[in-house]
RNA sequence: CGGGGUGUAGCGUAGCCCGGUAUCGCGUCUGCUUUGGGAGCAGAAGGUCGUAGGUUCAAAUCCUGCCACCCCGACCA
């Protein structure tokens, strides 16, 4: 194993890539802008789809699937979000190859076969969802509508990094119709609860529950609320979205329901998603220079057993002893793998499971045999302890609680000290170039202004988080009146 | 897409300016010795030099197009 050691400190992008290739995460494909996600990396990623799909399943929606083309006359219909994604959309015109007659072997797309409309291959499937939605919908009977669907989205994005933004990405959306207003605003807020749990007690990431200003609002929507993640190098990474979508695309697609009075009425609408940008979330969050750093209830192996021995006898003995460890916590429903490969030393496997960010580790050999112990080591703050053998299940479920909330008190301590108050565009020019993180500043509620500060100074609004104080101030850019606080930061 | 850089064995690289088919390290394979923090010695295998053209007796090296990646921008629902 070849790992070229690059620091955070050094080149925080360079460490990223390497660390995403190195821990066996994911590699770039022959497609540009697409990467592949390798069985490790997409272990973790079943281990967060297992969980939110728990959490979706509980708070009422049912899994479905919705193709993976959309004919351009559906997706124009919702003019707004059409022509937000307008620029990043991949088009299939034909369906069908040919033999090149002139260079034998290569294929040529058939020019006959050009396709009357062109198929949109979906950047979100709000326009084929509503359009089937339509055809459900005709009394209140048939309402709420709470639909989730895991796929795949393409944003022919310019320039894209692993897992944070790639051309393909898996995700999930949900979309829901609702009877009333009401109804859809508490289901946007809902899967943002659902969101803001996940992150924290799943990935251990805090995150800031905010609302984005019109200028940074979904296509289409009358709000979008989000979570906001920080990042070690002080770059803030918006890690979920749930959008209230008005009347806006039951408009479009003419999705109106009878109500109990009899009278017709337009759906209402919400859509909510989160992505494999997760992954990049949990890296830059958590890891450090020897390598990934996962939080145990997403670790596809939380506990690793390297055993160490120099005869055959040792290694039977320990291996014995390994192996009854490995069943014990595996009862207990302890992910274990016992590392029994005799082709590596056990200082390599240390290194490579750290590498891998595997949340404990035994170390096991004939000395710990004899003296009935075993040696834990945590990854996450790179401690060592030396417990009885008879303790071990008591012991490490109570190591893997603490490792997670280490992990998030971590973060959060992270977060809260990279959150800036700042009073004028001096100290906010300042802040941002010396510290980065998120900057806490008035802002007079005009996109003119927004947009200034971010020709100026790189930074966007993030959110206006939910919990907000009102207060009143001035705007650090222009000085006029302002009622609270919002939150700058420059993103991925 | 604009500016800058890179592409040579699985990985990291030397060679390029000044043309003559390639250096070193890691890894891999074989054997022996090893094993409580990335093992040692000996031997071996592995290369259309990103790709397509061009110049030349001869191209990793010079020229052009294309592709990919990195850094900085633009873009980012």
């Amino acid at each position: 194993m070849a790992f070229e050691k690059i620091k955070r400190s050094e080149n925080y992008s360079e460490w990223y890539n390497n660390l995403v290739k190195n821990a066996d995460l994911a590699e770039h494909s022959a497609v540009k802008g697409c990467m592949v996600i390798k069985p490790y990396g997409y272990a973790i990623w079943e281990k967060m789809q297992q969980q939110l799909d728990k959490m979706f399943k509980e708070t009422g929606h049912s899994n479905a699937y919705f193709p993976l083309f959309v004919p351009k006359s559906l997706f124009e219909a919702e003019e707004k979000n059409a022509e937000g994604f307008a620029k990043e959309c991949a088009v299939v015109t034909h369906y069908r190859l040919k033999s090149d007659p002139n260079h034998p072997g290569k294929l040529i797309v058939d020019p006959e076969a050009k396709l009357t409309e062109e198929l949109i291959v979906r950047p979100t499937s709000e326009a084929i969802i509503w359009n089937t939605y339509k055809g459900w919908i005709e009394s209140y009977r048939d309402l709420p509508i709470l639909i989730n669907q895991w796929a795949n989205v393409v944003r022919w994005e310019m320039r894209t990094r692993l897992f944070l933004r790639t051309a393909e990405f898996l995700w999930q959306e949900g979309h829901t119709a609702h009877a009333t207003k009401n109804e859809a605003i508490f289901e946007t807020k809902q899967m943002l609860d659902v969101y803001t749990e996940f992150a924290e007690t799943f990935l251990a990431v805090p995150v800031v529950k905010g609302v984005k200003t019109p200028n940074e609002r979904f296509a289409g929507a009358d709000d979008t609320y989000c979570i906001e993640g920080l990042m070690q190098d002080g770059k803030a990474l918006q890690m979920g979205t749930s959008h209230f979508l008005g009347q806006n695309f039951a408009k479009a697609f003419d999705v109106k329901y009878t109500n109990k009075e009899g009278k017709q009425e337009y759906v209402w609408a919400t859509s909510w998603g989160v992505s494999t940008r997760l992954m990049g979330a949990l890296i830059m969050a958590h890891s450090d220079d020897e390598g990934l750093v996962l939080p145990p209830k997403l670790a596809p192996i939380q506990l690793v057993i390297v055993p160490i021995f120099r005869t055959d006898e040792e290694k039977e003995l320990v291996f014995a002893e390994a192996e009854k460890i490995k069943k014990s916590l595996t009862q207990i429903n302890i992910s274990v793998k016992f590392d029994n490969r005799d082709t590596h030393k056990p200082g390599f496997k240390f290194a490579e499971w750290e590498l891998k960010g595997v949340p404990l580790r035994i170390g096991i050999g004939p000395r710990d045999v004899a003296n009935q112990t075993i040696e834990l080591a945590r990854r996450d703050n790179k401690t060592k302890q030396v417990i009885n053998a008879s303790e071990l299940l008591t012991v490490i479920p109570e190591l893997l609680k603490d490792i997670q909330n280490a992990m998030y008190q971590k973060a959060l301590d992270f977060r809260n000290e990279n959150i800036t108050e700042v009073n004028s565009w001096d100290e906010f020019v300042s802040v941002l170039e010396n510290k980065g993180g998120f900057i806490a500043a008035h802002w007079d509620g005009t996109s003119e202004t927004e947009e200034k500060i971010k020709e100026l100074s790189k930074a966007t609004i993030r959110c206006i988080p939910l919990d907000n104080k009102l207060e009143n101030g001035q705007c650090v850019l222009t000085g006029n009146p302002s009622s609270q606080r919002v939150l700058f930061a420059k993103a991925y």
